[in-house]
DNA sequence: ACCTGAACACCGTTCAAGT
DNA sequence: ACCTGAACACCGTTCAAGT
């Protein structure tokens, strides 16, 4: 009749993935762990899951689905350009905070496979610099937010002459909008650019 | 007498790790496989490097070697603003051309111990900014290459509405560049980059 | 002094066997 | 239907034994 009752459920096993995740890293997440902190051996979890990177993927979703929550209340009831600094500000606490959940965002090989959905940033661009540029500055400024949290998470950025990294992030969020802001009737073209000054 | 001779060397060792890396990326090199293409097993390997990450250790120090020199001929003979442009594009297109070397660059756990060394981009962005904010202004530099690179590398970027990368690039350089010549005088601190507009 | 096979403690994953 | 132990093919690394 009830053979083998279930121990455990796909929620309960995402949830111990998902804590794993945040303590030792996607590389520091064994399949043996997340049974274990389930109660069950590491067999019975590809009852739920195909893989280990199936398991991985539906963690970063739900990760994924967070932070563009933080995102989004970071830049309501804000004009565009005081929401973008608010996004920048709350982008990088996330990452800061999270950093192993940060960083299982990016991925490659836990990339959604139909892309990503539209984010907000992309729309809060759009309403600054019009649409004609609205992909390209979207993209310029993605750039600069994850290279910037990924090289301090890192501890690439060289401290010993620049001042705080706060004042660091503050002056070049700063920066790239202040030359969004310019550029927004700019031509855009390989071209252009090597003619800067 | 002579005992044992010796089959290979720490520069061939280093040679065949620095393959491997390229071909298969940094998680994807076992020593089993680089002894194999150096013609001994893998447990002599330690009597050249300590382990696997020293011996990825001395792959990275070279590769950095190499990225550090093609930005320095890149910016060679130009004028600041200029030479950024150039440098910009000749990071591009290494990481481009060798993505998985780019990558090694930047795992943290294989990270100089000392720091990197000053690069070139610090010094022309200095002459082109001042030196009050030229430490800031370099993080800002670095972050958006890194992060538009890594980005791009990792498909990050949707593609369905916006033009072709090489645009986007171009387009984000001399945002960035704008940005920065324009700021150039503009107090450094946290409490300037919410009153943007 | 350098190289080797055997071994250890880990992986992810499969599968036949249990209930 | 779900869970299990045993097993397989991999890891990085150690070590006693060979020359």
């Amino acid at each position: 009749m009830s053979p083998a009752i279930a121990k455990t459920s796909e929620t309960e096993i995402l949830a111990a993935a998902r804590q794993l995740v945040r303590q030792n890293g996607v590389d520091g997440l064994s399949m043996r762990d997340v049974a274990e902190a389930v109660g069950i051996r590491a067999p019975s979890l590809y009852k739920r899951f195909d893989d280990r990177e199936a398991l991985l993927r539906a963690v970063r979703a739900q990760v994924q689905e967070e932070f563009e929550a933080v995102l989004v209340k970071a830049a309501e009831g804000h004009p565009p350009a005081q929401a973008l600094t608010k996004i920048a500000h709350a982008y990088r606490a996330f990452a800061r905070g999270k950093p192993r959940m940060y960083r299982i965002l990016h991925r490659p090989e836990l990339a959604p496979r139909g892309g990503d959905a539209p984010s907000v940033t992309r729309n809060v661009v759009s309403s600054l610099v019009g649409e004609s540029h609205a992909a390209q500055a979207a993209d310029c400024i993605c750039a600069f937010l994850h290279g910037f949290v990924t090289l301090e998470l890192d501890g690439s950025f060289t401290r010993a002459d620049s001042k705080s990294p706060d004042e660091a992030f503050a002056f070049s969020v700063y920066v790239v909008l202040q030359g969004l802001v310019n550029s927004a009737d700019a031509p855009s073209g390989a071209g252009r650019a090597t003619q800067v000054v």
